[in-house]
RNA sequence: GCGCCAGUAGCUCAGCUGGAUAGAGCAACUGCCUUCUAAGCAGUAGGUCAGGGGUUCGAGUCCCUUCUGGCGUGCCA
């Protein structure tokens, strides 16, 4: 469907060019002052310095030629401006068509598109913690925003499988369990089906290797040796990578599936090795990558570069490789794989430097071609409540799994104090609830900002926050469920100012999608859904619905908030939650 | 040192390519539940948009500069 500032604009354009003024000048824009108009357009202040004339001169030429139908009020105002409201039947008809069309019309950007999404990143056998939290969030969000515009788009975990952790690991299980038969090199296996480990050892034993690596020079140089002897294949190493690799997926599968994170695809590090040899041998062969302080670098600076940006390091001088190379193969296996138009990588704002080098670097080897659109979204730190990075109370990292359950078990008191829900569907709800705030907390920010995580905050529930968005949703369900069959009751035209107010909000679904799109940006359907869940509650406050007895109008109001909450579930649900039936 | 990002109400944040009176939420205070869920609605109060220059009819927004904070800056990821 044709936005509707895009058929404004139309409009204006005609008339600022009848009036003999550039059409250019005719762009319109959501009212800055409602209390005043709908749509506004500026253009005659901006000519006016162009043709050197007095503005309200030009507004009030320009209003005199645009077309009368589908305004309810058109004025030309000092110094320059042009108020527009639009016509109720106007405003009915556009929603009737919204309500009528798949996904309220909005363009299929992606259709016959593939976008890989790269986000998550967990290490294997280390817990997740927060630090991955808005990595998933905002990952899973972008996804899905781009599948609802009909890319297909596949989600990466990007798995860190196959780094210098792993040989950490075995080295320090060698020193604790030295008589271990993977240990045995004369061993021919078949190695135990059993891990020799739980993965709450497996957790522990990870940061007390990585402890000894920074005290423990021969440790540190063990662990090296057992990080190439397994990328070389060492068959009992190999058989405890295995048994890591599928405890800590399974432990980490469980966090995901619980806060609605999916991944289309689980690869990792070591899913990217195979490309490395012969990609790293083609980039010498062809120059691409040189000789410098003895490792292969490929130089990505540029002449008109504002600072230094080193080189990419491709192998190190001790002759391993290095997370650019892991990177630069998962490029080329995805290119291969998957053939997308475009890829995302969801990360840290702290290795913005590290994606700028890779990316120049792929292209510069043609991995990617040099206009391919790829793009890093650093996001920001998050931090407590006293703006440095947020840390449990004895100042450790807090566990994923913690931050969730102290979220939920705060639900959970409220939910049932509130008595509404049965004790059946208690804890289904908690869930729903709980995710909301952890989700709509987060996503609600700017993703590249820093933002303060204060878990009173969140919890609180008031005003600006997923719970609100979901009790809107809620309270709209329970209408619906009292009055019946909804779904084809048409768009009427709006009964009151409030209606109005909420059509009006309605009409702006696609624009806030679209703006979010555009700028991977989920803080923008979080701003929009607010808003629209502010009309629905003006509304519902003002207006008996089902107390109405002219039974058409109550029809009309029916058909609007069926409306209005086809779109909040639509939006959250790209956002990632999900509203219960009660609350 | 250089580079990037940020500084808006007591707190947490919006402010879309410069436009009319800088907006929300929280916290504070005040109303509204015998009427569809009060996790709601309405209202009061709270600002030299970090400071200083400049461009413009018009600047939170653009340019310069100073200050403050965060982050990055070749073999960790």
């Amino acid at each position: 469907m044709e936005k509707i500032l895009d058929i404004i604009t139309a409009k204006m354009q005609k008339a600022f060019a009848e009036a003999g003024y550039e059409a250019s000048f005719g762009r319109v824009t959501v009212s800055n002052r409602p209390d005043l108009c709908e749509y506004q357009c500026n253009g005659a202040l901006a000519a006016a310095k162009q043709y050197k004339c007095a503005p309200i001169a030009i507004a009030n030429a320009v209003a005199e030629n645009l077309e009368k139908a589908d305004f309810s009020m058109i004025e030309a105002v000092m110094p320059g401006f042009i108020n527009l409201k639009l016509s109720d039947t106007f405003l009915q008809n556009y929603l009737e068509g919204m309500r009528t069309a798949t996904d309220f019309g909005v363009e299929k950007f992606g259709t016959g598109k593939t976008v890989v999404v790269d986000y998550g990143g967990p290490n294997v056998a280390k817990p997740l913690h927060i630090g991955h939290l808005r990595s998933a969030i905002i990952g899973e969000s972008i996804k899905r925003l781009f599948k609802f515009f009909g890319y297909n788009a596949i989600g990466d975990i990007h798995l860190g499988d196959w780094g210098l952790q792993m040989g950490l690991i075995i080295s320090e299980l060698q020193e604790r369990q030295p008589d271990l038969i993977y240990f045995d090199e004369s061993f021919s296996g078949p190695y135990p089906e059993e891990a020799p480990f739980t993965i709450t050892e497996l957790e522990e034993i990870y940061p007390a290797a990585s402890a000894k690596k920074k005290e423990d020079e021969a440790f540190a140089e063990k662990a090296h040796t057992a990080t190439f002897e397994l990328q070389q294949g060492r068959p009992g190493y190999r058989a405890l990578w295995q048994h890591i690799m599928r405890l800590s997926l399974a432990d980490m599968r469980k966090i995901y599936d619980n806060l609605n994170v999916h991944f289309e695809a689980w690869l990792g590090e070591s899913d990217a090795d195979p490309y490395i040899p012969p990609m790293v041998e083609d980039m010498k062969a062809r120059g691409i990558a040189v000789q410098s302080e003895g490792a292969w670098v490929i130089p990505v600076a540029k002449e008109d570069d504002k600072k230094e940006v080193p080189p990419c390091i491709l192998v190190k001088s001790d002759g391993s490789a290095i997370y650019a190379t892991t990177d630069l193969a998962t490029m080329v296996q995805r290119m291969q794989d998957f053939k997308p138009d475009r890829m995302f990588y969801i990360t840290d704002k702290r290795q913005s430097l590290h994606f700028e080098q890779v990316f120049r670097a792929a292209k510069k080897a043609g991995i990617l071609p040099e206009d391919y659109l790829v793009e890093h979204l650093g996001f920001g730190t998050m931090n407590g409540a006293d703006g440095k990075p947020f840390k449990t109370r004895d100042g450790g990292v807090m566990r994923l799994e913690v931050l969730i359950k102290e979220m939920t078990d705060f639900v959970r008191a409220k939910v049932v104090e509130n008595k509404i829900v049965d004790k059946s569907e208690v804890e289904a709800t908690t869930q729903k609830i709980a995710m909301a705030a952890l989700k709509y907390g987060d996503l609600s920010n700017q993703p590249t900002k820093d933002y303060v995580f204060d878990m009173d905050r969140f919890a609180a529930f008031e005003g600006n926050t997923g719970p609100y968005i979901l009790y809107t949703i809620v309270r709209i369900k329970s209408i619906l469920a009292k009055y019946g069959a909804w779904e084809n009751l048409p768009i009427q035209v709006p009964a009151n100012v409030y209606a109005k107010e909420l059509m009006l909000a309605i009409t702006k679904a696609g624009p806030a999608l679209e703006s979010a799109l555009a700028g991977a940006a989920p803080n923008l359907i979080c701003a929009y859904i607010y808003e629209l869940a502010g009309a629905v509650n003006k509304f519902y406050h003002e207006t008996r619905i089902l107390t109405e007895e002219d039974k058409n109008l109550q029809a009309g109001y029916i058909s609007l908030i069926g409306l209005a909450k086809q779109v909040l579930e639509t939006c959250i649900d790209i956002l990632g939650f999900s509203a219960p039936e009660k609350m």
